[in-house]
DNA sequence: GCCGGATGTCACGAATTTGCAACATTTCCT
DNA sequence: AGGAAATGTTGCAAATTCGTGACATCCGGC
């Protein structure tokens, strides 16, 4: 269970904090000391999820909650909200905005990583239902159906499961190793050039409907599906 | 007693508490938050029941149900209403609507299942009233008749069971555990592979209609009955 | 008891999938 | 330009999955 983690704080101290218990749970954190700077990680790097401080400088972490509610591309993150406060009265506010969660300053590492652990868990299911479609490609998860522009097109196993975490993690870089994880499974021991040659059996399987421009090559670091 | 059960629900918390839930007891949960989502589910995946939230962004729940009601193909599907409220007045305008069951928020897991297993109940011989036709294919479970192409097809019991429950759920892939679940029962403890023989024999049944190519295979996954 | 249909299981072959390695090409750095 | 590293591409053999026919069993009717 490896994940990106956005942390948004703007104490230093904690924010260090976090993310080297993060690291240590196996997740990737990014950091953020404000609302903009979160917004602008956001958005280039689509977190699985946020970490986020109830009061910030400028912009508080509510509004930037909302924000992220609104976005429909960030409309699925799961929100953990951070703050000292206890009253019942901004737990409610907290959720009411869409808050997934709700931890209560101070927390033990223990406690933080438990949460996290839930919340991932509980939003992997909901991947699964909904078609996805990203520029005229289309997967159907349910009818377990692929399609460029209406055409039909048919994939492996494998090509399927790939596309399918592509699609559901787009605009976001993938390394073969987290490919490896996702996809093939966290135990399976494969060969990370094996991801290479599934994603060439993906990408000409799309080649006919000209969808193959959408699988895009980062040089040293992975594969990315993007719209554009 | 297991079933395909969707969720429409926009609170994500109490949309996976229930998915969890209906997991617990068997079922086999799709998530929707808004009532948008929740058609597109609907089309695809025809589920066996509907848990609908009464109040949605966008598009209401009880606007979702009038569509549900007013379209053929769903109008059979049994809805059960979520609310916040508990006023006379809104139960009344809920029944009206169609809802088969009314449940307020807080509810009790308990209580929810003993209200899906009532409803399902209820529903289960009108499901076999009506006949099933797709692409000529025709079934009809009072006659205990199937034709194809207005020609008589002949059809074991097993095999009859298993073309019914792919009629009703078309266009959409199913496990051979799903299968056996549905078909056989529950409980019973056959090899997946049977299921390989049954859909053979099936398939041998309609060739002379040649209604076989409706039921298509999908390597690693299961079977699919499609119009196409 | 005998028979015929229905059903579950198995075995074998065909078709597909898959991981890997080898080779070809591209990219980046000096 | 030269070379190293990274990636694209292809072929192949092993493994997996599925189709198909054969067979044994069960069960109700005669």
């Amino acid at each position: 269970m490896s994940a990106t983690i956005l942390v948004v704080e703007d104490e230093p101290a904690i924010l260090e904090l976090i993310a080297y218990n993060l690291r240590l749970a196996g997740h990737q954190p990014l950091c953020a000391d404000s609302a903009e700077q979160a917004l602008r990680l956001v958005s280039n790097a689509l977190p699985d999820l946020v970490l986020l401080d109830w009061m910030l400088p400028g912009t508080s972490g509510i509004e930037l909650a909302r924000r992220l509610r609104a976005d429909k591309r960030t409309r699925s993150i799961p929100i953990i909200m951070l703050t000292a406060r206890s009253e019942e009265q901004d737990k409610l506010l907290g959720l009411d905005t869409g808050a997934d969660d709700y931890i209560t300053k101070p927390f033990s590492p223990r406690e933080l990583n438990a949460r996290i652990k839930a919340v991932l868990r509980r939003r992997a299911p909901q991947m699964t239902d909904d078609a996805v479609e990203i520029s005229g490609l289309r997967l159907d998860p349910v009818g377990h159906r692929v399609t460029g522009n209406g055409e039909s097109i048919n994939l492996g196993p494998t090509e399927f499961r790939l596309l399918h975490f592509l699609l559901t993690h787009p605009e976001r870089v993938h390394s073969r190793a987290q490919l490896l994880d996702h996809v093939w499974g966290d135990h399976v021991f494969v060969e990370e050039r094996t991801v290479d040659v599934h994603i060439r059996r993906l990408r000409k399987a799309l080649e006919p409907e000209r969808m193959d421009r959408l699988i895009q090559t980062v040089r040293g670091t992975g594969y990315r599906l993007s719209a554009a």
